[in-house]
DNA sequence: CCGCTCATATAGAATTCCTATAGAAGCGTA
DNA sequence: TACGCTTCTATAGGAATTCTATATGAGCGG
């Protein structure tokens, strides 16, 4: 075992969507894949998670989809960020960035 | 207006109250007002969110409560950690810190 | 006595995530 | 061809946490 998983924190999953998509086109399993790969472990989003998500986003205009193949030869859904999407990203960025700071700013407090 | 507020993420609130009690025993609406000053203002916690938290975080025994009276003259409840809060202020600490550091991770990724 | 603030409390809804299960389709192999 | 294994998507049901809104009581000031 590399190190240590835990639980999201209920929000972030959105986030970690919008940032595997920001850098690239993937199918549902490969973003569950590529956030595993980008948070070295920390985050595993089984797809329980990860499909109601995706269907959320999508509902939100976030994302979009079309069907395709995967690299093993799999019908795969692959999704892409919206223009909206890229707004949202963005902007939950921004608020994560504010989130860690107040946490920073509050655990350091005495 | 001083700055920009933001909702809690689900689960950082049991945090911060752990470590606004871990600095010193306190009522509920002082709770409140102590989370507020060591964000800066960027979480507010209203009575509906933290009132059922202590509650929930009292029967779990990581806080013991008793009846006094506020700096206002008011009848108040005072809470400290335990033993057991203590330590799962420890562990929420040790948690956060490893789910900053993913996302951060996750986010400088390219 | 009336309104304001302080302090606690609860109901009900909304959101999000988890566990568990399912199914279809390709691949390797005997 | 039959079988198991892996890949990929999907959903149901439940659990947990937070939000909005409302309520209650008691002190304080005019």
């Amino acid at each position: 075992m590399s190190g240590k998983q835990t639980n999201l924190l209920q929000g972030t999953l959105d986030l970690l969507i919008l940032k595997a998509l920001a850098l690239e086109q993937m199918h549902g399993l490969g973003i569950s894949n590529r956030i595993a790969q980008i948070t070295r472990g920390t985050f595993v989003v089984k797809p329980g998670s990860l499909f109601p998500a995706l269907h959320r986003m999508e509902e939100a205009g976030w994302l979009a989809s079309s069907w395709g193949e995967s690299e093993n030869n799999r019908r795969a859904k692959y999704y892409k960020l919206t223009a909206a999407g890229r707004r949202q990203f963005e902007t939950e960025w921004r608020q994560w960035k504010t989130i860690a700071l107040a946490m920073r700013s509050a655990l350091d407090a005495q």
